[in-house]
DNA sequence: TGCAATTTAATTGCACACAATTTAATTGTT
DNA sequence: AACAATTAAATTGTGTGCAATTAAATTGCA
């Protein structure tokens, strides 16, 4: 009589290899992208995600660090730790907000906002050695945000 | 005289803004993926980079630190302390290779392969969570590879 | 053979991510 | 006004990522 299959016996079915998995090309990618931005970053004193933090201060200064938690998708946890460092850098300036002292509001400082001159090379220096074209890589963008957006859902 | 234009007088330019950033869709979305893996793996005792680890030993069992590192584009760095835990967890065994003690070779123990079996599930399952269809991700899924690709060159 | 380069992991130190808990402030209800 | 429920950050603990260094084994070459 044939015993039941095991995992031991089947080679690792289809769904499971690691080249069909959308999730570790998001992961990988995400990886080597980052690794692309930071000598660029070095250069002007930030990480990645911190400089995530000033690409929202840039567009909207003043944010609660809840409000910085919802555009970027990070918690407090995260946050809180991240926020001391720049405040430690002299970039930004966290303060409770009088109107509710619950909440912790973020500012530039005059280095945090002049630090954007910097910055502005950094996106078409990251563009170039990317080695795709701009319309390619927006229509990823598209794509990207819109599955963000699905798994968002569950 | 007209004074020389200041980060501080204008609007942050298009390429900063962080909705633009196919970095930032790529980190958000990698991150939201992570989470929606998160109940389906702590199920099975494993973290999704631990769960990577053990696709890859599914496919081909007994690499060496390098290759898995090849394989995932990790360094020894994150993929020591890893595998010492997957180690303690008793799904791997770690030992040097007799032919060149310098590697250290990582094979599945006999709970490690049973494990596949409650793994297989689990894409099903992100993938019925995405709330995409199939092609879609699997579209998306080659053009990151293809940007990984470009990435690596760099 | 001897020994300097190379290769492979491991280690160290720093910065995320995030679950879970804690603390402090505010709101809603009576 | 009193006080339970809620909200906002901070804290704690675990597990990555990765640069830089270290330690050990192997290779290559004089």
């Amino acid at each position: 009589m044939p015993t039941a299959e095991h995992a031991t016996d089947r080679p690792s079915p289809p769904l499971l290899w690691l080249d069909n998995q959308v999730c570790f090309a998001l992961y990988s990618t995400s990886l080597a992208m980052t690794k692309l931005y930071k000598p660029l970053l070095d250069a002007i004193g930030l990480t990645y995600p911190q400089y995530l933090v000033m690409l929202v201060l840039w567009e909207q200064d003043g944010p609660t660090v809840s409000e910085l938690g919802e555009r970027l998708f990070l918690d407090s946890g995260t946050l809180t730790p991240l926020l001391k460092r720049l405040e430690a850098s002299g970039l930004v300036a966290r303060q409770r907000d009088p109107q509710d002292e619950r909440r912790v509001r973020i500012s530039l400082t005059p280095r945090g906002r002049a630090l954007r001159d910097d910055a502005e090379s950094v996106p078409a220096c990251v563009l170039r050695s990317s080695r795709t074209a701009l319309p390619e890589l927006q229509a990823l963008t598209r794509q990207l945000q819109a599955l963000r957006a699905q798994l968002g859902q569950a």
